[in-house]
RNA sequence: GCCGGUGUGGCGAAAUGGCAGACGCAACGGACUUAAAAUCCGUUGGGCCUAACAGCCCGUGUCGGUUCGAGUCCGACCACCGGCACCA
């Protein structure tokens, strides 16, 4: 296909460097303790373990399509940073995992009968070649995948932390469920253990979830979008099952107050923040207006959760969620005297519980999306019964309609209609009455006004602000015990089971329908093979297939749903700092090191300052922003509760790449026909130039249409670094030998010489003017991850260095480790040839990895003669030359004196002269 | 509807409140070549004016404001992208 003749022989160049690199161990991570071969060029730079820096990758699912070029782009954005942190000194914590249990590889083994784990293997073995391929630095001797029984083990061990856990509400955190109090009238083994099992961050619920036929296995909230599956896209029903779950919601105030101590962009904050949905208010008990003289007080009064308790006096009805567990009991034999017949529901014949449950019918028929794309017009019934306003005796009707959420809050609402949009609609569609309690602002409608005003029509409210009237209500209610102060949250516990067979299986197994823990002598649990992976189609998992797996020697029965894909990639990261070892997920010692920072030895003098909190930087897609990012702070945060880690989040910095759109501007895909595959612009390019294009495309986080012409721009910027250094003549000859010896043969490279200017010669002014300024800025880019201006400084450079009558060796020396970062391979290349012909300048490296980050010398950079830009009126009119040093007046006196600004002068007076040293002057005329 | 982001040449983009368009792509012209590719040199926001040099006007989504000076700060709006969405 390569029709384009080849810039420089990368194809050469590369895989030598790849290979070197592999066999030097040069991107080893070293942990506190471990032995460093003293011929290692970290151990001849380091006497001792400097502080670290964490860079971590989103690991990918290693999917049957292969790599596309959106992976790479955070991938080489962190690798960059890796070996520009090495250079500067860190210890830089560098790995690449696979995120390898999930749905394709199960769909194909349903298809095909072929294991999983066949699949899984192969998926990663291209994807492990695709991106060592780009000549990353990860250390490669931490690779993890977590569909290793090695690593799973530690998954299911974090299971059995949380399924042996409370949140103590006293102490705000996770402890062992051993600490557990019991109430006093909590006394047989039986209740204590229906108590405790109440109360472990990990239960099992009999609760309404997201099924979905199709897949055969019941989703997370989060994973239905649009009442659709979000793999695949399959419908989704509601249906009552037994589920384990996790108790994610107790940490919702921590969750969020926490977003304080890390560095991540106000937008994904506020991501997760409404994914939390903090809202403070209050619950207020309304009582039956008839109670039912069998139940107990419980159950004779509603509660209701609210924002706008301010707004009570203005509640003209309730709501219940027709899953509500009081509808029942409240419905009277017979509609009360002048019920409209519109609020009976289709058949206003029927009674009130005939009119209920066909309501609950119509609504449980209704799937999510029809639940959402209904929502134009409410329904409801009314249930024939009254509640009691507490703050006016008033009888309000309680209806019950969909538009209340039976899973948030109470389940249950008091409407004002005046100051709620949806309760508005709803009364007007039943023509209940509305009553103003809140006096808009003048100008505007009171009637529909949902914000803060001024309370009327509220007896004790009356006249005050909103915020005020809040806090009055919510003591009276408080001092009468009928209602209080409440803090709710969007967030719900988090569905932790799936009907699957390619997932961590629980280690848990069930005795006389009582579940119990599995001994951490006995993991892993390894799924066992299966004849047949389809699911079952009722519910029950696969594995139940595999009856003698279930059955365990001892009588009890194993469980048989398996973890999200989630659960591996929730601590992941924290693998990676110990990854072989077999008695603990991670070693303390190594936790504390690069977690905290917490230095093993003493620090390398001059070494970078106090090391952050966590994984310093953090890269990956905004797909991730909620779920992903959320639960693995839920789960770090009960492992630091259970002080199994030292720091209380886990990400310290995240950065979210922006998305890689096709060459048409649209979103990749197979469909569209647009997707780029890697593997061809890397043989005809070469590793180098496609990952200094993946950066110099525009900035890390910005969405941006691939140019495959702009992959060629800065392939030929490689090829101009190439000419700089290579003599042109040796290099005809190269590849002549090439055509006849074949393109392969490595050996032919040390025909090529360096380029006859390229000397040992003193660098001029100019020439070190060019390189400091070259170092400054990008260092300083390289510090904002403002990658695409970092390449162009270096193409500057490059550019300036083409005119020179000679090319210092030292000064293109340094250059090259400039470059060392975003063209590693190329950079090592030149840098070992130049080093090999110029020993005094360059000084012998194996690598430049190891070699510290130049320093630019602010000296080279000064100007003895500046170009000021002279402004008349805010216009350009003209330039001086003054010198560097000139002071206010003088550059003043030389810009009045600048014979292109006379003109505009001439018979005008001079208001006011405005001089920025150094940047610009300004006159402004009368 | 709510929250967040982004609007700059033909295209990707760059610009601590101080010369808008660095760097790159594409295009055009030239050198080299029998020719092409590659490479090298030059031009390239729009308009006006000039034989040319030079010079002038307009221009960063729209409208307004602050300022000696605004792509950048403030206010209102428009468009596109992403997230959430009957959350009481």
């Amino acid at each position: 296909m390569s029709t384009v003749r080849r810039q420089y022989p990368f194809h050469l160049i590369e895989p030598k460097w790849r290979g070197f690199w592999d066999r030097q161990r040069t991107f080893r991570a070293w942990n506190p303790g471990d032995s460093i071969s003293p011929e290692h060029p970290f151990a001849q730079r380091h006497r001792c373990l400097p502080p670290k820096f964490y860079i971590l990758d989103m690991f990918p699912y290693p999917s049957g399509a292969g790599l596309h070029v959106g992976h790479p782009e955070g991938y080489t954005a962190t690798d960059i940073l890796a070996r520009y942190k090495r250079a500067i000194g860190y210890n830089v914590l560098h790995p690449m995992g696979w995120d390898a249990f999930g749905l394709p590889a199960e769909q194909y083994a349903i298809k095909t009968g072929q294991h999983p784990r066949v699949t899984t293997e192969a998926n990663i073995a291209t994807f492990k070649r695709q991106i060592q391929a780009l000549g990353f630095s990860y250390d490669w001797e931490r690779e993890i995948d977590t569909t290793d029984p090695g690593y799973f083990r530690w998954t299911q061990w974090i299971f059995l932390r949380l399924y042996g856990s409370w949140f103590n509400p006293a102490t705000q955190r996770a402890e062992p469920i051993e600490t557990l109090p019991y109430p006093p009238d909590i006394v047989t083994d039986g209740q204590r253990r229906a108590y405790r099992d109440a109360r472990r961050l990990a239960y099992v619920a009999e609760a309404p979830v997201n099924w979905c036929p199709e897949l055969g296995t019941v989703l997370a909230n989060e994973e239905v979008i649009d009442g659709k599956s979000e793999v695949g896209g399959f419908p989704v029903v509601r249906k009552p099952m037994r589920q384990w779950m996790l108790r994610i919601t107790v940490y919702a105030e921590r969750l969020l107050r926490d977003l304080d101590l890390i560095d991540w962009s106000p937008s994904l904050k506020d991501m997760q923040r409404n994914w939390i949905g903090r809202s403070e208010g209050a619950e207020v008990h309304f009582p039956l207006a008839d109670p039912i003289p069998s139940a107990d007080a419980g159950e004779n009064a509603i509660t209701v959760f609210t924002t706008r308790p301010d707004t009570l006096f203005g509640a003209t009805y309730m709501v219940l969620a027709p899953e509500h567990r009081l509808v029942d009991g409240l419905i009277p034999g017979a509609w009360p005297a002048h019920t409209p017949d519109a609020w009976k529901g289709a058949n206003p014949a029927s009674t009130p519980r005939e009119a209920v449950a066909a309501y609950r019918a119509f609504a449980a028929a209704k799937s999510d999306l029809e639940r959402t794309d209904l929502a134009k017009e409410k329904t409801g019934v009314f249930t024939g019964a009254f509640a009691v306003n507490p703050v006016n005796q008033e009888r309000i009707p309680i209806w019950i309609a969909d538009y209340v959420l039976a899973s948030y809050g109470t389940g249950a609402i008091m409407a004002v209609p005046a100051h709620d949009t949806r309760d508005l609609e709803f009364a007007r569609q039943y023509d209940l009455p509305v009553r103003i309690v809140v006096q808009a602002p003048v100008g505007k409608e009171s009637i529909g006004y949902i914000d803060d005003g001024v309370s009327v029509n509220s007896a004790f409210l009356d006249g005050l602000p909103t915020p005020e009237a809040k806090q009055r209500i919510a003591a009276w209610l408080e001092e009468r015990g009928a209602g209080y102060r409440m803090i709710n949250y969007k967030l719900r516990d988090w569905l932790f089971s799936r009907q699957r067979y390619w997932g961590e299986p629980f280690p848990i197994a069930w005795r006389q329908g009582q579940h119990e823990s599995i001994p951490e002598s006995d993991l892993p649990v390894v799924p066992p093979p299966l004849a047949d992976y389809k699911p079952t189609g009722s519910g029950e998992p696969p594995l139940a297939r595999a009856a003698q797996w279930v059955q365990r020697p001892d009588g009890s029965l194993r469980e048989t749903n398996t973890m999200p894909q989630w659960a591996g990639s929730c601590w992941y990261y924290l693998r990676y700092l110990d990854p072989g070892n077999s008695r603990a997920f991670c070693d303390p010692v190594a936790e504390r090191y690069w977690m905290s920072g917490d230095p093993p030895g003493e620090p390398t003098p001059g070494a970078p300052s106090k090391p952050t909190p966590g994984v310093d930087l953090y890269v990956g897609g905004t797909e991730h922003a909620v779920l992903h990012l959320l639960y693995a702070r839920f789960w770090h945060k009960v492992l630091f509760d259970l002080n199994c880690v030292s720091t209380p989040e886990p990400f310290f910095k995240l950065v979210n790449q922006g998305l890689i759109l096709g060459e048409d501007g649209q979103k990749m895909s197979k469909s569209r026909g647009n997707v780029v595959n890697p593997d061809e612009i890397l043989a005809q390019y070469g590793a180098d130039a496609f990952r200094l294009y993946e950066m110099f495309m525009g900035p890390l986080e910005m969405v941006k249409p691939w140019s495959t012409q702009g992959v060629e721009g800065v392939y030929r910027f490689l090829g101009r670094v190439w000419r700089l250094l290579v003599d042109e003549r040796s290099e005809q000859e190269f590849e002549q030998a090439q055509t006849l010896a074949g393109a392969d043969d490595i050996s032919l490279l040390d025909r090529l010489r360096l380029h006859a200017l390229v000397q040992d010669a003193p660098p001029a002014q100019g020439q070190l003017k060019a390189l400091h300024t070259a170092i400054r800025k990008v260092t300083e880019d390289l510090e904002a991850m403002r990658f695409n201006t970092a390449i162009s400084a270096l193409m500057v450079f490059v550019n300036e260095a083409m005119e020179w009558p000679q090319r210092p060796a030292a000064v293109l020396g340094t250059f090259l480790q400039l470059l060392q970062p975003f063209a590693p391979h190329l950079a090592e290349e030149l840098y070992q040839r130049l080093a090999a012909a110029f020993p005094a300048a360059l000084g012998a490296a194996s690598t430049l990895a190891y070699l510290p980050w130049p320093k630019h010398d602010p000296s080279f950079l000064v100007e003895s003669v500046v170009e000021l830009p002279v402004q008349v009126n805010g216009r350009l009119r003209g330039r001086i030359q003054v010198p560097a040093q000139a002071g206010p007046d003088e550059i003043q006196a030389a810009a009045l004196a600048s014979p292109s600004i006379q003109p505009f002068l001439a018979g005008k007076a001079i208001r006011k002269v405005i001089v920025v040293p150094g940047k610009i002057v300004n006159i402004t005329l009368a």
